[in-house]
DNA sequence: ATGGTCACG
DNA sequence: ACGTACGTGACCATT
């Protein structure tokens, strides 16, 4: 038996603060976002516990026994915030509605009611949900502690094991440990000098305050000290700090038990507006997905537009294991596990048909298919690909389900980790799958006709889709990574890794971890005394600031980029090199807010390049059995796309005649003839035309450029002056996104920024660049895509062997055997100039060798 | 798990 | 009055 006690006042509180960024109301200006946050905490809560019992608990009336103890108890607490106070109403009705028992007393606090239920009922398992550590002195064999973390739904679920790791004393010394540390948010003293480590390591040879003046001629002068002078403080801030498990509770068990009311809540949501809350309720009034466990799959479910779910552990992208796999269709869902699917010849043949086939993250199952030797056949569909393209959301599918209404358990909670797999409950196991399988199935429609609305169906079939294959066939090809070099340079880097920490200690005078900022930070400013910023940043460009005040900055910014190199590039890249000596990265195609890709697992797309030492990397990337790299990139390829977008003549002109852009731009702005301009004009102008990438800000550019914030605002006029079609770009680009609260690329991708809505200024800033940086950035990546799709389309038609392998953004490199050097040339060439028909034209920069090094 | 730092475009 | 260039991912030290 189960029982749910929520800390009412401490979980509302944390829902506020996790939601207060985006103050979600209705509209009639009802402030929701606290009470909308604790439902789906809540909702998380049952599915993580099923409680049989449940109540809530809240604080009422300002005074308490603690307040007759202390007058200044919680004296120095702010006042919680205008937009919450009404949400406390709100949550009380929130819980009549769903028929969740709650229970106050009159000066009482919530914490007191939670501690007198949790203990009177020793034979029922407690689970107490909260995000105020104090509660953890209730611990013991039958009461565990849900823990919320920062955000929504992260909660730890604290035990009396694994206390120690937050406070390593027993539960009931909790309140003896606020009784010599304090606790400012309560304005309880403590004893003056005594923090968190001296107050535990007291604790571990004490048992309690009683027990440590009981004795104190036996503790260490210095420390007895402290304590016998605020012996009062301590005796009274220990009282204050425990939890009372003797009030008489008025209520009975069963008026406990929890017998939610689905229909009601749903009204509540209703009126509310929490149309994400809404729960599917069906005849019956319950939820309950109909699911089958079968050892072969039924015909009907053997045919087009069927959804087919794999059920992974998760653990793996490469080589993963299935478990099993949901068909979906209508109502009907069917879960095979996997060692019956091997025998279920007609569904065998019917995943290697050419039936049109709904899968989630198809990249994912193509390898899935591979590493497991099963064939898939083609005409599929991607779903996750789609509802991304549709609100660039990459949640997680708990949290997709979870925002409408449909709670399932995690991956972790069915499998465990790699480290700790659990046994499979096989029950769960098939309803977790037939869940979300029904979900999906049930989404198709709305999804793909949601595209259709919003012009993203092209996008998704003709560029997105088809670059699934090309990703997955990267993927598998992977890169040769040389370990032989990577050690090379690893042993040469180690020594001088070692040289220039040793030569740091010498100069300080002591050793210290380096590669910790706060102890940096330290030394720094504080031990040699050398000016600090604000923040006591330690970053290059702070430490450049400081160069001539110590010979030992120098030092540590060398010691920093060499440990860099020798931790993520040489030690990093090693893990990831398999028995082919190959490295294989995972591109996702929904990771990004701008439609570019991302590389991870490794991340092959920031191997170092414009530092001399680092690029050495790069020689340990090859081709295969000597065949040569083949690296392409697009010049320009940003600004290319703004003056296309822009369609600003004068860059337009300069780009189609293969003239120096930031010369160009110096010329103009600074109304020079070309050979007047010098190195210092063109930095400036490179950094204004990258400013305009990135959304202009005085500010920015004025750092990035080394002038002030007064000339910077010059350039910028002179710039819009120069190129009035750039300036009414920008200003559409904004207008777009205030209007409709999305960006769109060339392709008509979107990118939502709800920040341009926000009173903040900061943000309504930031989603201002966001907007025009987007656009182009999108829009770039749209292009690269587009050539990606049709050079891969024409190096299968001529039948060549050479293959794509990496993709950074703007450059593409290829595998390629000499006898295909030449026609390989002509094609990346043409297919990539030739991908989109700009007002501009496009350029690509070539070259070849036998390492990504040699290829640049 | 989060923030600081730094690698890339 | 207030902090700011855009987009990523990995590593490390710290809770």
């Amino acid at each position: 038996m189960k029982m749910l006690l929520i800390d009412g006042n401490s979980v509302l509180f944390r829902a506020y603060y996790a939601t207060s960024h985006n103050m979600m109301k209705t509209s009639d200006g009802v402030y929701t976002n606290a009470v909308f946050a604790f439902a789906n905490m809540f909702n998380k809560a049952l599915s993580l516990i099923h409680p049989e019992y449940c109540v809530v608990a809240f604080d009422k009336g300002k005074h308490n026994f603690r307040h007759e103890l202390d007058p200044e108890y919680k004296a120095n607490r702010k006042p919680a915030p205008v937009e919450l106070v009404p949400q406390f109403k709100l949550v009380r009705e929130f819980l009549s509605a769903y028929h969740v028992p709650y229970l106050e007393y009159d000066d009482v606090e919530g914490d007191d009611i939670i501690g007198s239920i949790a203990k009177k009922y020793p034979s029922v398992d407690v689970c107490i949900l909260t995000s105020d550590k104090d509660i953890l002195q209730l611990l013991d064999r039958s009461t565990h502690v849900y823990f919320m973390r920062q955000g929504l739904s992260d909660i730890d679920i604290i035990d009396d094991e694994n206390l120690k790791d937050i406070w390593p004393v027993r539960p009931e010394q909790i309140p003896d440990l606020k009784g010599l540390m304090g606790d400012k948010s309560d304005n309880i003293k403590g004893v003056d000098g005594i923090g968190k480590v001296g107050a535990i390591k007291l604790l571990r040879s004490y048992d309690s305050v009683k027990d440590i003046y009981d004795h104190i001629d036996d503790v260490d002068p210095k420390l007895r000290k402290k304590l016998v002078a605020d012996k009062d403080a301590a005796f009274l801030s220990r009282e204050l700090a425990v939890i009372k498990t003797d009030i008489d509770i008025d209520v009975k068990l069963e008026d406990l038990k929890l017998a939610l009311d689905d229909f009601g809540v749903n009204e509540f949501y209703k009126k509310y507006e929490m149309r994400s809350m809404i729960k599917k309720l069906d005849v019956k009034g319950s939820s309950e997905v109909k699911a089958i466990r079968t050892d072969k799959i039924s015909d009907g479910l053997l045919d087009d537009d069927t959804l087919i779910f794999i059920d992974t552990d998760g653990f793996k992208y490469y080589n993963a294991r299935i478990y099993g796999m949901t068909f979906a269709k209508g109502d009907k869902i069917e879960y095979i596990p996997y060692e019956d699917l091997l025998n279920d010849e007609k569904a065998i043949k019917y995943l290697a048909s050419d039936k049109h086939k709904i899968f989630f993250d198809l990249k994912f199952i193509k390898h899935i298919f591979k590493d497991n030797g099963l064939v898939l056949g083609d005409n599929n569909d991607d779903i996750y690909l789609m509802a991304f393209l549709l609100n660039n959301l990459n949640d997680s599918l708990e949290s997709i389900l979870a925002s409408n209404g449909i709670i399932i358990e995690t991956l972790t909670d069915i499998y465990g980790t790699p480290k700790k797999p659990k046994a499979i409950d096989s029950i769960a196991q098939t309803k977790r799958a037939s869940t979300i399988a029904g979900f999906l199935a049930e989404k198709y429609q709305d999804i793909t006709t949601g595209l259709k609305k919003d012009d993203l169906y092209k996008l998704y079939t003709e560029v997105e889709l088809p670059l699934v294959d090309v990703l997955f066939a990267m993927e598998n090809e992977g890169i040769i990574c040389d370990q032989k070099v990577l050690d090379e340079i690893g042993s040469e880097l180690k020594v001088r890794i070692d040289t220039k920490k040793q030569a740091i200690f010498d100069t300080v005078g002591h050793e210290f971890n380096v590669n910790s900022p706060a102890q940096l930070a330290t030394v720094l400013f504080d031990e040699l005394g050398l000016p600090a910023n604000k923040k006591r940043s330690t970053n290059v460009e702070e430490l450049e600031k400081l160069e001539l005040y110590h010979p030992v900055i120098r030092q540590i910014m060398e010691y920093r980029k060499d440990n860099k190199l020798y931790t993520t590039y040489i030690e990093g890249l090693s893990k990831y090199i398999d028995e082919e000596k190959k490295i294989h990265t995972i591109f996702s195609q929904t990771m990004t807010q701008t439609g570019r890709l991302s590389s991870s697992e490794p991340n092959l797309q920031n191997i170092t390049v414009r530092d001399e030492d680092g690029k050495m990397i790069r020689k340990a990337f090859k081709g295969v059995n000597g065949h040569y790299l083949l690296s392409s990139d697009y010049s320009q390829i940003e600004l290319r796309v703004l003056s296309s977008l822009a369609d600003e003549e004068k860059m337009k002109h300069a780009f189609n005649n293969d003239i120096d852009i930031h010369t160009k731009t110096a010329m103009d702005i600074f109304h020079l003839e070309h050979d007047e301009v010098d190195s210092m004009h063109r930095r400036k102008a490179k950094a204004i035309n990258f400013g305009v990438i990135y959304g202009i800000s005085d500010f920015g550019l004025a750092k990035q450029a080394g002038v002030s914030v007064m000339e910077a605002k010059d350039f910028i006029s002179d710039y819009f002056m120069t190129y009035p079609n750039i300036k009414a770009f920008l200003d559409e680009a904004i207008k777009e996104c205030e209007e409709n609260g999305y960006v769109t690329t060339i392709l008509g991708r979107r990118r939502y920024i709800p920040e341009i809505r926000s009173k903040d200024h900061r943000l309504h800033e930031f989603a201002k660049r966001a907007a025009m940086n987007s656009k182009v950035q999108g829009s770039a990546a749209d292009l690269i895509k587009v050539a990606m799709v049709n050079i891969a389309r024409m190096v299968k038609e001529k039948g060549l062997k050479s293959k794509m392998v990496l993709q950074i953004h703007d450059e593409l490199i290829f595998d390629v055997p000499e006898d295909e050097l030449e026609v390989m040339q002509e094609l990346v060439h043409d297919g990539m100039v030739s991908a989109m028909d700009l007002h501009v034209k496009l350029d690509v920069s070539m070259s070849y060798g036998y390492s990504w090094y040699e290829a640049k």
